[in-house]
DNA sequence: GGCGGTTACTTTTGCGCATAAGTTGTACGC
DNA sequence: GCGTACAACTTATGCGCAAAAGTAACCGCC
């Protein structure tokens, strides 16, 4: 690797006058000197070093994006269709920026700040955070962070959060279960956290909207871990009569469930009603076609990319930007009006 | 962020001590002074600061993984689970070994070797690269470098590829396909390149054993751009009579033909017997469960990640590992032996 | 004809770290 | 009591770059 040093010693001037034409500093070079450089510079295809750039100007043009990834979640967070889209989403934001895109991937906050600090990291991106930890990065990370899908009053006050109109995707989609004659309808979740509460909210808020009752017993609780979520389909399958259509917290679910349900016998939508959420490519492939409520995860990786570069830039943005969710209505959904 | 030159002067002594603490240089400093150091950068939570330390060693502790986007490719490679999985599997195995990703998807090879040579980045994996992109880097490129899925003999000289044995597994399918009686078995892809290449010659070759004539019209070329593939799949669909089975490259393919067949009335594996290759979710949550070949992703990134480490390391390693592929028979094959 | 201003440079400094080279002080052998 | 060996340090240097500060030549102008 050549360096401006051997680069200013070829061509006998000083460093000063190549780092200057590399930096366009027009102005303080002739434009004969100029030229000399930018043809030399050419010749050798001279490639600055970041690090010795980096520790000049205490930047690092490196932006972090941090998954938590829940390990035990089925199968694990890293395996949704989600995940990749938002990081070519986020990747290809950066890079278009001038900026690169470090991926660190890990359930250990600590282990995150610590890498952080570590590469001067100008910039952050937090996906899958708990609200608390987002908080706590934040805090000690002094420099422009952008949150993906966090749900946390507090946590606005430290970060810009880029999230999805949960709670109306959710709120409409009950609504459109409701207009096709449903009243029984569950709500399938793993947690009462986040997304999910506020999706859970929408459901429960189209409810009582509709005057009808919500009891507790309409919340299905599925357990993530892979070693668990067998039984636990087995305990929801089994209640399946009690409702007339199942509303799941992601289309992942939805399909793990209408397999489920396939297996033993029952059949969607004819039995059952299943909807999703996230419009992925395991509910358009699939067959009858879920019904869902889509939600654009490329355009949430660039926004989020795009809002960080922007505070880099020291430009204001709103601390809390909302993607709009609509509905997709395909066919596992049965209208049983009569 | 606190440096070594401040610690050293609040404990009143050299930054070279302070740096044999860091780094564990015993016999150079006493018990006692050394545990002055720990307490205190414990204390103060210090960091190194990576950019200063990189350019003291030469070195980056970076990990660079390349991933060459087909973006025209349906919809895009980052969308494939397939992705995200094998970067879930770098990304582990390089954290656990003190090392750091960065993450770069291009379609353009100049620009990732730019990006490379910037970061002076310790070695490098590289995915979805076309042969020839791969010598190339590697010429100028003088680290360590690890491909994955590359076929090429000329490359192998250059770089260690980590594969799967693509061929056994689609000739075990072919064979199993003909087991249940099928002699009609067509082939689906969208290329003839490297691992499609590969699939296709382990399929002909089980043709060919079980002296089934192959036909070049056996080959059902798909074309994966977004705006093209309704017309190809609508042709190939009009097409299925003259088969009784299609053995499709990958299981997003299987998963997206088996939609399409459906959308037309023909059901699988009734009419016709689909099978895929990847073994991913797609086809493990699909009904009925997709037949297809395995092969583990996840190990495919950590083998990558591990082998590029030993060669970190100076071990030597092999130019070429093959990982195991094999067959996991489900429900989208009709036994038609009469 | 001395002075301010400008152009086109060069010299110097420092970012934070690792390490080669140098400096003490002291114990020990003979 | 002198040389040596070693432990436990410190000083100095350089990695490659950016930028502040310095220099030298020249031009125009009252």
């Amino acid at each position: 690797m050549i360096t401006i040093k051997e680069i200013a010693k070829q061509l006998n001037m000083s460093t000063t006058t190549v780092s200057n034409v590399i930096h366009g500093k027009t102005g303080e070079v002739s434009d004969e000197t100029k030229k000399k450089v930018q043809d030399f510079l050419k010749k050798v295809d001279y490639v600055p070093n970041i690090s010795a750039r980096n520790l000049a100007q205490n930047e690092s043009k490196i932006i972090g994006l941090a998954l938590k990834a829940r390990a035990d979640k089925y199968e694990n967070l890293i395996m949704d269709p989600f995940v990749s889209v938002l990081i070519g989403g986020v990747e290809e934001t950066i890079r278009n920026a001038g900026y690169f895109m470090m991926l660190y991937i890990s359930s250990d906050t600590d282990e995150i700040m610590r890498h952080v600090s570590t590469w001067n990291v100008d910039g952050l991106i937090l996906f899958g955070m708990l609200n608390d930890d987002g908080i706590r990065v934040s805090e000690k990370y002094k420099k422009p962070i952008v949150c993906i899908d966090t749900y946390s009053i507090e946590g606005l006050k430290h970060f810009t959060n880029i999230g999805l109109d949960d709670e109306q995707g959710t709120y409409d989609m009950a609504n459109y279960l409701i207009s096709q004659g449903h009243r029984k309808i569950a709500f399938l979740s793993d947690n009462m956290n986040g997304v999910d509460l506020a999706r859970f909210n929408g459901y429960k808020k189209a409810l009582k909207d509709a005057r009808i009752r919500f009891s507790s017993t309409n919340f299905l609780k599925i357990k993530p871990r892979a070693d668990e979520i067998e039984e636990s389909l087995d305990e929801i399958c089994g209640r399946s009569d009690e409702f007339t259509a199942i509303m799941c917290v992601s289309d992942l679910y939805a399909v793990t469930l209408i397999a489920a349900l396939t297996d033993r016998g029952i059949s969607v939508p004819e039995d059952i009603s299943i909807v999703g959420f996230d419009d992925n490519m395991l509910g358009q492939l699939h067959r009858p076609a879920l019904t869902t409520v889509h939600q654009d995860v490329k355009a949430k990786g660039v926004t989020a990319a795009a809002t960080l570069l922007k505070q880099l830039s020291g430009q204001k943005t709103p601390n809390q930007i909302k993607l709009p969710a609509h509905l997709v209505i395909r066919d596992t959904v049965k209208n049983i009006n009569k």
